[in-house]
Order: C-alpha cells, then sequence, then structure tokens
DNA sequence: AATGAATGAGGCTTCATTCAT
DNA sequence: GATGAATGAAGCCTCATTCAT
C-alpha cells in the first residue's frame, strides 16, 4: 500500500489506503477494516479531464499475495490476452505494485502457467476424490466431465479460465525459457494425464459393451471436452461482451449431460 | 443515352459507362468487371455547384499479393497466436518487404480481419450453393457442418484457420480502432449469420419432430461447432507440435459424422 | 471541524485535510504544498451511494526529473529542429532512458507544448508582477517587451526558446491529438491573452494621444514582437552556427529599446 | 496522367483524367481544355465511408512540370512543415505521380532549396532592376524592402514562403549531403549578399548623415526584416488558420513603411 | 516485504527513394 | 517521360523487468 492514514468521520473512522500507479491512482477507503470503496482515478495528465472507476467491495480477509495475483492475473488475461495484458493491469486489479509480482513470480509467463497449473491441479484432486468409488466406466467418465464443468461454470474465474485455457494451451510446448521448464512439463504431463485417463475409461467402456465401439476413443475424448468448452466459452463470451449467447447456464448443463449419454452410447 | 469507354490506368484498363438521365448523370466505373465507383452528378451546371453520390465498390490493387499476405499471415498467425506474429514474420513467410504489407492492410489487426472475413465469406458462399436445392432440416444441418469441416480440413490453410478463428473471436469483440470498424461489423455481422442459420434449421428440425425437443437449439449449435473446431484443432496440432493426437483425419470425420447424427436425433 | 495528517507516498510525503461541513465532507490532498486533489463527499453514509466533486490541481512525480527533460528537449529542438530531433537525443541529452520520457511526457509533442507552455507561464507571471503598479501605457508597452526580452536574452535557454517559439507554433493550430487539446488549447489562449494585453496598452495610449494613432495596434504588436525574436534569433544563430552576425546583446538591446521609443512616438 | 477520356456531356464535351495514389485517387474533369474540376477521393479504404475534396480549379496551360512541382511543394511545405511533408502529398497537390518528382529533382530536401533558391534569385533580380537608378540611400533601402515586401505579401504563394523561409533557414547550414552542396553554398551566398547590400545601404546612409547613426546597421536590418517576416506571417496565419489577426494586407503595408521611415531616421 | 521510477530491447509503422514497366 | 508498387532504414512508443529505497 502506498501510504495509510486515519481521520475521523461520522461516527466512525475512516481509514484510506492511496496507491498511485502509472496511468491511474487508487483510493481505498476501509470502515470496520473492510473496504468500503475503492476509487480509480485514471489517466492522471494535469489540468485535464478524468476518468473514474467506482468499486464498493468488501473483500475476504485472509487473501494471500500469491492467490491475490493469480486471480487478478487470471481476470486480465481472460479480458485482454495475454500478450496485451500488462504487468501493470494485473498490479492494478491486484492492488499493488508491480515489482511485487517479481517477488512471487519468475515472470509474466509464470504467472500464466501457475494460474493453469493450479487449475490441472485442482482439477486433479476433483478427479482422485471422485473416482476413488466408482468402477463403472460410464459413471467414471461422467464424473470426470461434470468435475471439469463445474470448475469452469461455477463461477468468474472459471468462465475466465475457458478464455485462457484455450488461448494459452498452443503456446505452452513452444516455451524455451529454462526456468520455467519445469512448470512446462508438469503442465504437459498434468494434461497428458487426463487426456489418458479420459481415453482410458472410453476404451475400457467401449471393451465391456458398454461404449459405442465404432469411434476412436481419443476423438471422442476430444469431441467432449471441446463440446464442453465452448459452452462454458459462450457463457464467457456473454457476461464479458454483453452480446446474448442465446442460453443459460442450466441449459448449458442439461445439454452436456445429454450430449455425453448420447454420444457415448451404442 | 448510355456509352462506354476504356481507359488505362495502372497496370490494369479502367472500363467506365456513362448514362445520362433527365435530372442526373451517372458515371460507372470498372476494374475488372467490377463496379469500381460510382459517380452521380445531380445539376450537371458547368462551372457551379454539383452534388454527388458515390457508391464505391472495390478499389484494391493487385489482388495476388493480397492473397500472398494473407496466406503467408494465416500460417504465421497460426503457428506463433496473433499476439506473437510479427509483422516482419509474415513479410519474410510472403517473402515480400514489411512495408509493403502496409499497402495493403491497415496494420497487423487488419491482416486478422480480413483472413476471418475472407473465410466467413467462403463459408456463406459454400453454403447458400449447397442448401439452394434443400428442404430437409437434417439434411441442411448436414450439408452445413460438411461444409464447415470441409473448409478447415481440407488443407493446411484450413487447420490453420481452426487456430485463428479460436484466438481471434474474443479479440474482434474488443477492437476500438475506428478505421477497423468496418470490417469489425462485417465479421460480427457475418458469423451472427451463420449461427443464425443453423438456430432456425435446428428449431425447425425440432418444430417438425424430425430432432431432440429437449434442448436449447444455441447450445446445440454451440456443442456441434465446438466438437467440429475442437478435433479439427487436434489434427492442427499434430502436424505442428509432432505429438501424436491418437487420430487421423478419416477418424475425425466418421466421429463428427456420428455425433451429427446421434446428438441431434430425438 | 478540520484535521491534517501526512503520509508518506512514493518519495515525497503526502498530506491531507479534513473538513465537514454540515451537508458534506471536503478532502483535500497535498504534494509540495500543492492542492494534489480535493474530495467531496456528499452524502456520507457509508456502504451507500456518494456524490464526489473533485478538483485535481498537480499530479505529477519528480518535478527535477521533469525539468530535466524540458531542459534537454530545449537545447535538443532549438539545435536540430523539432522535427529532426529524435526522443533518443533528448534522452542522450538529459542523461536518460528513452523510455522515461514517456512517463513524463505523452510524446514528442507534448514535450514541446510544455517548453511552450511553461515559458508562457513564466512570462505572464513576469509581466502581472511588472505591472502591478504601472499606470502609464508606454511604461507598461516598455515593460512588457522588455520581460520578453530579458527572458529570451537572459541565458542560452532563452536563446534555444527563440528559436523553438518561432518553429512551433505553427504547428500548435495543427495539433489534432485528442490527450494533447487541452495543452494546445492552454497555449493558444495564452498567447492570445498575451497579444491582447499588447494590443490593449498600445489602444490605450494612442487613445490617450500618447502614441502614433495611425496604424492598427496588432500590426504595430506585431512588428515589435518581431523585431525582438529576429535580433534575439541573431544571436542564437551566431552562438550556435558560429557565423557572425554583425553585432552583440548590448547592441541589441539598444535597438530594440530605440525602436520601441521611435516606433510608437506620435 | 493516369488516364485520359472524353465523354459527351451536355453540351459540351467532358474529358477527364484520372490518377490513383496510394490514399487517394484523384479525378480532374475538363472541359474546354480548362480542369473544371478537381474530386480527392481519400481513403480509400473498400466498403467504407469516404473523405472527399473538392476543388474547381481553371490551372495555366503553360505548367511546366518542374514549376508545377516547386509550387505544390511550396504549399505542402508551409502547411504542414518540410518533415511532415510527404513526397506523396507534393505529388497529390502536384496531381503527377511521386517517381517523377526523383527526375527533375535529386531528392526531398533538394526540392526545398530549389523553392528557396528561386525565391532569392527573384529577389536579387527586383533588387537589380529597381537599384539601377537609384543613388539615395534611402530610396534604395525603400526600393529593396519594398521588392522583399511584395514578393512575400504578392500572392497565396509569397505567404507561404514565409513560413518556409522560417523553418528552412535555420537547417540549411546544416547540410552535409555532397550532391546539395553546390545548392547550399548559392543559398547561402546569396543570402549574405542580401543582408550585405541592406547593411551597406544603411552604413552609407548613416554615413551621408541621413540615418540614425547611433545603432548597429546589422541590428537595424535584422529589426527591418524581421517586422516585415513576422507582419506578412500574420497574414499567412490568418489564411491558413482561419484565425482573425485583426489587421489586413492594407494595414501590413502601411505599418512596414512607417516603420522603415521613424525607424532609421534620426 | 513492498514500492514504483528507471531501463532498453523490440515491435509497429512511416515514408524517402528506387526501379521494373 | 511517367508511373506507382516495392523496399527497408529509422523513428516512436510500449512494457517486461530491475533495483535503489
Amino acid at each position: 500500500m502506498g501510504s495509510e492514514c486515519r481521520a475521523p468521520i461520522g461516527q466512525f473512522v475512516l481509514r484510506f489506503s492511496f496507491l498511485r500507479h502509472e496511468s491511474c491512482t487508487v483510493l481505498r477507503f476501509y470502515a470496520f477494516g473492510h473496504a468500503f470503496f475503492m476509487l480509480t482515478i485514471a489517466a492522471a495528465t494535469p489540468y485535464n479531464e478524468f476518468e473514474f472507476n467506482f468499486k464498493i467491495c468488501i473483500p475476504r480477509m485472509e487473501d494471500s499475495k500469491r492467490a491475490k495475483i493469480l486471480e487478478a492475473a487470471t481476470k486480465v488475461f481472460a479480458k485482454k490476452g495475454f500478450q496485451y495484458a500488462t504487468i501493470a493491469d494485473i498490479a492494478r486489479e491486484a492492488g499493488i505494485s508491480t515489482g511485487l509480482i517479481y517477488l512471487y513470480f519468475e515472470n509474466k509467463l509464470d504467472v500464466l502457467l501457475s494460474i493453469i497449473l493450479d487449475f490441472l491441479g485442482n482439477l486433479q484432486k476433483a478427479n482422485r476424490e471422485k473416482l476413488a468409488n466408482l468402477t463403472c466406466p460410464k459413471e467414471k467418465l461422467l464424473a470426470i466431465l461434470r468435475n471439469f464443468e463445474e470448475l469452469l461454470m461455477h463461477d468468474e474465474q472459471g468462465l475466465y479460465l475457458v478464455r485462457i485455457l484455450n488461448e494459452a494451451l498452443p503456446h505452452i510446448v513452444m516455451i524455451k525459457e529454462k526456468s520455467l521448464q519445469e512448470k512446462r512439463r508438469q503442465i504437459l504431463l498434468a494434461n497428458r494425464a487426463l487426456l489418458d485417463m479420459l481415453d482410458t475409461i472410453i476404451a475400457e467402456g467401449q471393451h465391456k459393451g458398454l461404449f459405442d465401439r465404432s469411434l476412436n476413443p481419443c476423438v471422442m475424448r476430444q469431441i467432449l471436452c471441446g463440446a464442453i468448452e465452448r459452452v462454458v466459452y459462450g457463457l464467457f463470451y456473454t457476461t464479458y461482451s454483453g452480446d446474448d449467447i442465446g442460453y443459460q447456464a442450466p441449459d448449458a448443463h442439461a445439454a452436456v449431460m445429454r450430449l455425453i449419454e448420447k454420444f457415448i452410447q451404442k
């Protein structure tokens, strides 16, 4: 925080923090420890007209810095695209300074990789929990795909992730930076593990005579994942651009469930 | 009264037609058979003020060079991603100088929009041709989706397009540049027209009792398109990264056909 | 009720004052004694909507760095001409990196405008001080023109300014950039104010029968200013090109004084 | 010309020429050999809105190409400034192609030098003619300054020249290009000759007891020339920016005459 | 731990100049 | 003589990253 200060206002104490970025100034007013409202003054050209953005917000208290940065970055990457999102954007969104990001991450790409790795980790964890008690291939398949769907549709952050995954995965293969090779390897491994798990379950289902045997399991998996992502992407697009995509989250869920059922059956 | 006349302009012949009406005079200028622009002179009093109405159609230079640039850009955008592709990359790939690109396009974004607009135009054209003789919703749906699939799987350029469409569409909404607004509008319109066409056909099929009535047509369309794109994307990914995706073009085609059949049925 | 408070912000101390009126609360933020901005909160109900009135005064960072850049730019612009001066030249002259200039100014044109605006501001200030105690038109005219002459002949920077003003003023009218419109307006206003002041004094002198009545005040002013600028320009040219212009600063001053006396008299 | 073509319109034959530039298209319509009107279509972006500039003009018939280019360049340099004027601008204004300029001139700087050299040549010629029969220093001085004034105030081109001279002279000293050294030398010589002539006449007048002896002749010359240029510049500024400068050509002339008379007298 | 001023490499874009036609 | 497509050097500007505080 740039600075803090207390001043009595009305019947309670008003505390505020003050943060100057390159292109804007952020003031946060707190009452009772909660951020009371946030005032962003953009375009600090002297003697000029200004643009203000207000955000009345009561933030989570226990936000560790790392999580805060990742959350902000997810939003910014999704809205602007990785390349066009700047470190300054992320810092502004997170309410911190640009330098601090480099205390928690190697560089911008590392932030992106960390978002993806966190997501894949969460997905793996959820899958492990759900699959523990299941034996039927159909139930297993459903469980995994529902986990995928839920993580993406659960909240705004999930919608952002669809956009990010879509954009980022092709790049990950290309990463050359030595210091990020380990993270790159982990992501590719986790991703591959996920796909293999799906392929194996589909093959198992085909083998047991439960699923349609005429199709290549890999294509089937690709279709199922692609359909889910696309459907969720539509939801992201709606919230993001304001255009009506023609359906809501429940429609999306129903359709995905129906797709799985119909498509894998004999 | 009408007359025609040819005059050499640059490297191609300019042809124009001349037509005098009672109250105005119309000049039409043609290049390559296209009406280049149309000039209506309302009150032909010499040395006086005039009223003009223009209608411009196709003022562009060598189409082959333009196509060459677009082809190179498609490849580069697909391989590096739009954000990481530089103008120098495109020029190198096309075998021309960087400056020349700015003779044919406004800037990098304009190149991207042109690629997409050309693709959507081709798709629309192919759809119009195929749909002319069809009445059955199922046949219509199949025709459109096969057009889509064929354009994308037909050759390398098609595979590149999947990657580009995937990455670019979110950006298009964000375009603020004044000079690109018209192209942005056209793309969004063409895209919307395509989606509406699909939605209408699906709704028609549902109404006639041919398709599954329980699902929202927009979601169904989203799933079908998403699945096709994802499957084709897998093929691109294989050729591009060298990783085996686990299936080939024929598998992909078979699966898509089967998906359509199964998913839309009652 | 009022209170004051200090909080460190970046490298300087932020001071603010706090004032509660019956219907609103006013916060004033100061840096270096300047009111940084003023925030009026109309209805201080917590967690509710607010009404704010802002008045921004001087949001800028280190003034010394800004001045350093302007000084370097003045020199470079004068020696190379605005058009041929590069940002790299200015940065080199100021002993900083190119990027830093963009932290203090919008772009190259903004640097130029800032130089001119600063000069006009100094001139206005000097005029205000000198004119405070004068009533005689002749004395007033002399005071203003001597201020002008002194600011330009005082030191090297003054000589540079002649060259810059000469070159820049035609450009200022042409500025289209939205972000520079405000500065453009201010310069034109300040310039106009200066000319109007001169014209008014000349007209007053004519009216009182002190000055030559046969001539248009605007032309007279133009001649006086043009003569001064040209004479000073000669001095700049000498130091800059090494060519002997044939006179020195004292000659210049004597001639200007004599010109004023002779030219305005009846 | 790009192309020519004839078509009967009303009771007389309409001939038109057609010229495509990079950023605009120029049509010229002729009647009876005169350019009837000129239509400039800017921003030839396909499918887009256009900007039109009309110019109804009846050009001189015997325009040699070289003179045409210089005339166009004078206008463009004056309006945009040398650096920001492009060869394409000049070609467009002259109604020719960019390449043709390089058939008549070495490069852009050569065009500028040629404009100035032509002007100085005209001035020298006019001075030689006028001075032939004069012996009185006062008459000689008046004759030279009136020549200067007349050439600059005579027409639009003269006004443009004030602006160009103002901007260009400081640069001429800096020219390093080998191929332009000769022209540079000529300009500096002609300029020096002009100034020397003035200085000599003033000194002569002082010596003969006709002029004020208390001032340095060089400063006096500088003041007289500076005043004239500034006054004429005001007229240019008015026509160019549309702002009212507060006086007209006759006011300017009267004031200049009066200045000379008053300033040089004892 | 946190800040944000400072750096400078690298991309986009313009435009003087060339040259095949 | 005349054209204008093509070239590519050079400048502006952005922004990831560093580092003194």
